[in-house]
DNA sequence: TTGGTGTGGAAAAACGATTTCGTTGTCGCG
DNA sequence: CGCGACAACGAAATCGTTTTTCCACACCAA
């Protein structure tokens, strides 16, 4: 039989609201939280109605007659990027647990879709947009990004940034520079004296972000800026895969490699295996992230862990209990030391020592 | 200052006809198609009103004119995962291409809460809804869920399950009988002869058409259902995990492991490497899917690829174009052999050999 | 000039809810 | 018995759109 036969209407308030012999606003209040009380025994009648009719309200009509919706935006650069995945599950899981409605919209890193983005969500009205996702250096688009969200919030929309400070609206960020500088001390204390940093695109605030942070930790430590070797390469598994070439072929086999995110390290030990290179005994690798799927790969992978669900929970948290005034919340990582940095020399026997004490 | 200062109402369609001096229609049909055609003058003043007040249509007043709305919603289990995320990602970017808008809500493979949403789902009145995920054989929950699907669907609704099959509905599904039985060849082509299977949970389709295929395939490679022990455990990393303890600690030492997913095979390589064996030397292992964040462990995980970003694309074109009969759509998967299966004795060598040629 | 036709614009009626406000009924108290 | 207070119901206004209806006007052919 073809398909759409037998259509029938969905059923409305007004439906159950005759089926119940009842007005149309009682049943709308019995139906959904209202100040007012109604008899005990017309609600009873008016959800029998409901479950008899099989009625599901109507969430636009609702929007429209409220004003508002209870839904959330998010905002990001890539759904199957881990890292994203895991702060749209915390967005998520947070929203629902609000009964709030998430709607989600990807913007492939690029900036004016981005914009278009958001220009489109304010269409639906919703309570809240979080944007995740780093910014650029690039002022004009950031001028016309704030400019959005500004119109949003002056309609009432509440707009949090995540992972990406310095806009003036609530933010959340990971704080990644201070992440970075522990993870570049730890490594010191064990014996590295060099790295080369796998740096992300120029311009990536997150990722420049990353990379000062471990450098200002090298210098803390007492190596000098000379010790550090900058690669500039995309923020993907590819550019990681892709910078390690180039560091290979100009000849350099660092001691250590600095990858300012778990997706690039594990790109770059790929690299390095092809060249018949061993990631923790010839190549020490570290990154940064402590992406959950990643947490197996083999040797282990040192890392910065972010709580990146706990994230995407503070997100709709502040959509949901807006505070009086723009907050900004900064969430620290947690240094995670495996055996892709197994150390070298003398520090490398302590740090074996103590880890044998550890499982004894 | 405090934040609700200074808050404006959005623009509407009305302030907008009333900054162009036209009329509400007028407007209305310069912005939106409609039959009706508009002088170009008018349409030119209505168009620089709108960019003039940052107009943003009201897509809940729009879709209550217009009975139904330009969006699809996905439900799947757990965005976190990487199958799902891949999956979600195919969905939202063809959704995105072709004008619609994406919500999305997780289960937590809790079958009541799957209900409970796609209920809620239909008060959105979405033009179709994806439904991504594994059905278990609960044939009371099956049947109240089919019963929510119907009544979307009457309302005029196009609901689209993704990988589960049996229900009367358009249907997509991966073909994971005969990836897992060519898989089973393949592994049988190598020597192998007898297997663990780490089988997932019993009653979930997605899982047990996997085992099963895979028990078939080393059947028609000569291996009888005895060669193959079968442990049930969780779909998840940690199921993968604590299934390959159980193995060892039964003393059993297995030649090769078959994980029904590739994040569980992932969980038994870490378990095999905690008991000190190396997989793809001491323990074959394979997986099922090829999740991309996955491609680059090593020993490279022996798996079946899934189309899993097509199956996505291939569900929003069955919303948009809608067939006049009900679809099913069978996508294949493809076996990638990497070295987590080297091989055994002679038909190891062979396989190196034939390996050497191709490089060479 | 007249009648038909095609095109555009203004006004009003949906759409499915919420919410305001007026009406009715009940109860307690003197 | 009458009055006021209070609770709860229902009619109608409202939200921001689309869509229909109807009117005005220009154009064309006879």
């Amino acid at each position: 039989m073809a398909r759409d036969d037998n259509r029938k209407a969905a059923a409305t308030l007004h439906d159950v609201a005759r089926e119940a012999g009842v007005s149309l606003a009682t049943a709308s209040r019995s139906l959904n939280g209202s100040t007012r009380k109604v008899n005990e025994d017309y609600r009873a009648r008016v959800l029998a109605a409901a479950a008899r009719l099989n009625y599901a309200p109507n969430l636009q009509a609702q929007a429209v007659a409220k004003g508002r919706t209870s839904t959330v935006g998010i905002v990001v650069s890539d759904i199957t990027d881990p890292y994203f995945a895991q702060i749209a599950g915390g967005i998520i899981s947070a929203a629902e647990r609000g009964g709030l409605i998430a709607t989600i919209a990807v913007t492939g890193r690029d900036p004016e879709r981005e914009i278009q983005i958001i220009s489109a969500l304010r269409g639906q009205r919703p309570s809240g947009i979080v944007l995740v996702g780093s910014r650029l250096a690039d002022a004009a688009m950031t001028a016309r990004l704030a400019e959005q969200l500004r119109e949003f919030e002056a309609e009432g929309g509440h707009p949090v940034l995540l992972s990406q400070r310095g806009l003036p609206f609530d933010t959340i960020a990971f704080d990644n520079e201070a992440g970075a500088r522990s993870l570049a001390l730890a490594l010191a204390a064990l014996g590295y004296d060099r790295a080369v940093v796998l740096a992300g695109p120029e311009g990536l605030l997150t990722a420049s972000e990353r990379a000062q942070g471990f450098i200002d930790g090298f210098a803390a430590a007492g190596h000098p800026a000379e010790s550090i070797t900058v690669v500039h390469c995309a923020f993907t598994r590819d550019g990681g895969f892709d910078a390690m070439g180039d560091v290979l072929e100009s000849g350099h086999e660092p001691a250590l490699v600095f990858a300012v995110n778990d997706v690039m390290a594990v790109g770059a030990m790929a690299r390095l295996r092809q060249a018949g290179l061993e990631p923790g005994r010839d190549v020490a690798v570290a990154g940064f992230d402590d992406i959950e799927t990643l947490r197996d790969v083999d040797p282990g992978l040192t890392t910065v862990r972010l709580p990146l669900v706990q994230g995407g929970v503070t997100a709709v948290d502040l959509i949901v209990h807006p505070a009086s005034e723009q907050s900004l919340v900064l969430l620290p990582g947690e240094v995670v030391v495996r055996a892709s940095t197994p150390g070298v020399g003398a520090a490398a026997a302590a740090a074996a020592l103590a880890a044998e004490a550890l499982t004894a």
